[in-house]
DNA sequence: ACAAGCTATGTAACTAGTTACATTTGGCGG
DNA sequence: CCGCCAAATGTAACTAGTTACATAGCTTGT
């Protein structure tokens, strides 16, 4: 058996040899069949099938210097809000026919640059990074390879990349607003951890400037677990809010939950709002207002925006989309009891 | 200006002739810097730094036969399930040097096996697909480029590839037998789509066989908002169930909802299981019991068995993960009322 | 009948690194 | 003062494809 002694991969010249055909009809065999006779093409199909041979795509890469790969860093996959809108990435990058290779940071700047790294050293044709909070490495590695690269989740025409994402005090701000327009003016806010995560950081500014409510920060790790913990603290708390304002709906989730448990009646007793707008966030018990973050359009321009950068050349601008308010049970007004 | 110029990318030949040295000496400062003289270092790197000089992957996979990307084949990342299996993978991974490209199949075979040759064709050294129902050219694929395969998700160690995962009949029964322990003998039973769906099919075959319990069974899209749905036809069926068996935590998320929207109690009036144990199962009200399915050690266990496998061609042996009930408000005894 | 033109194929030079082997250089011992 | 050895560096051949250009062979037109 011809196979049987070949203990690695067939390439073309073998291939070449066992046809008795040039490397170049092999070659042209794989990328231009029609431009071969249909007698030789069959018989180095037979060839190739005969050996097993498997095109090297390191090879075919350093001829089109295409890798076809993008990168994309975001701080956990754990998170609805990132699983969806990297599923929407993925699907708009295989439409262009690129693959999607995904490093997680735990939103460590330290630990980004280094994945980035790893993104350039498999050859990675673009970047996607979350947030505009980064190590200096991470820019000097963007400049250094001129890598096609975009900021998401965050909006900001003025950063270093372009932004495609939302406007993150924005979404804070209509948030407070829909509680103060209720009547709400003592408002706990549980937000997310602060060491550089920028779009918890904006939401809060969002927060800001509003001088008819009272506001009361309670810091948690973004789960479920930590919303309820956060809830605690509120009703512990020596004065007690008519309204809690979650920065995510995770957190909300949690809070939602505690205060059930604890029997206080939402939204009679205390209103709950969030932000993000998850796929659960409806089916919660009362169902969650929130703001809307349109993730999985941010997803899908993200990949289109990256792509016609690497494809053609062109630099996207920056994009910004409209968070939207989203009214549910959990919240109503401070009188209407 | 040198570098305004040079148009495209330097090369390491540029950099030689630009520090006077010879190419392998550039070779040297980047991968054994030691064994270049401290001197002849420094102008090798000023002049890496002029030209702005990036070393090539694609050139340098070529070389080690390497290209340290493993490619994951999931239904889908927009689920909590997926999304925690694919953290704990990259996560592993990536102690392992290795970068996770991911691929969304939506269940599809056919796609299924489109996208595994576009991660063939990027050079994956790994393939990971989820459970055991896959079209020939997959299997073809495999074989073709001897690529080192895994199934996750799914326990069975007559399948072709080494299986990584749980026993979904397993997980079917020890629900059943809960709520038969619990008194209950008319079950609705909420599944996902069965087309191509082996976990489902698994699970449901995990039900039969029990003759002292009637299951009447629902199909429904894998959302809460199907979950819902299937509520109301459980409701609008003519002979009422006292017990809800979803198999997945997402739809008895929306029959939770559902069933309290209608203001029938849960546990009290009807009984609600799940299977998938998600990180929010706990904190709905009443919190799900359900059938815990270890997604994150499944992941961890794929990553290592795969890259042992890359890395020392040691192919892996099955793997099989327990799923353990776990008891939580949402079912009782029927007879407790 | 012979040049033109087309198709099919081959040759060899590219792509951008790594690395085995050869050579130079310098220090040190005898 | 010569030779030996090691460190430092260079040469060229690899890795595995693609592709520009050359050429062989055949058909067709005048």
């Amino acid at each position: 058996m011809a196979n049987s002694r070949s203990r690695k991969r067939a390439n073309l010249r073998d291939v070449a040899k066992l046809a008795k055909v040039s490397v170049a009809t092999v070659s042209r065999v794989l990328n231009s069949p029609d431009s071969v006779s249909e007698n030789t093409r069959a018989i180095v199909d037979s060839a190739i099938a005969q050996l097993r041979f498997v095109p090297s795509a390191a090879a075919r890469a350093i001829n089109s210097g295409r890798s076809r790969v993008v990168g994309a860093l975001v701080p956990t996959l754990d998170h609805a809000i990132f699983a969806r809108y990297l599923a929407a990435l993925e699907q708009t990058l295989s439409e262009y026919r690129l693959s999607l290779v995904v490093a997680t940071t735990s939103g460590d700047p330290t630990i980004e640059a280094q994945k980035a790294q790893t993104l350039v050293d498999i050859g990675a044709e673009g970047l996607i990074v979350s947030g505009i909070t980064h190590e200096p490495e991470l820019y000097e590695l963007i400049e250094r390879c001129q890598l096609p690269a975009v900021a998401t989740s965050y909006y900001d025409p003025e950063f270093l990349l372009p932004t495609i994402g939302y406007d993150n005090a924005g979404a804070g701000r209509i948030a407070l607003e829909h509680l103060i327009s209720l009547g709400h003016s003592k408002i706990a806010v549980v937000h997310g951890s602060l060491t550089s995560n920028d779009r918890t950081l904006a939401r809060i500014r969002g927060l800001e400037g509003h001088d008819d409510a009272e506001l009361i920060y309670f810091e948690a790790d973004l789960s479920v677990e930590d919303g309820c913990k956060a809830a605690q603290s509120i009703l512990s708390a020596t004065q007690q809010p008519t309204a809690v304002l979650c920065l995510s709906d995770v957190l909300a989730t949690g809070v939602l939950y505690e205060l059930k448990r604890k029997g206080i009646s939402v939204p009679e007793a205390i209103s709950v709002i969030g932000i993000d707008d998850l796929p659960g966030s409806a089916h919660t018990s009362p169902s969650l207002t929130t703001v809307h973050l349109p993730v999985v359009r941010m997803g899908q321009a993200t990949a289109v925006a990256i792509s016609e950068w690497i494809e053609n050349g062109t630099e996207p601008s920056e994009k910004l989309f409209e968070t939207d308010l989203v009214i549910r049970e959990s919240t109503s007004s401070r009188f209407s009891v």
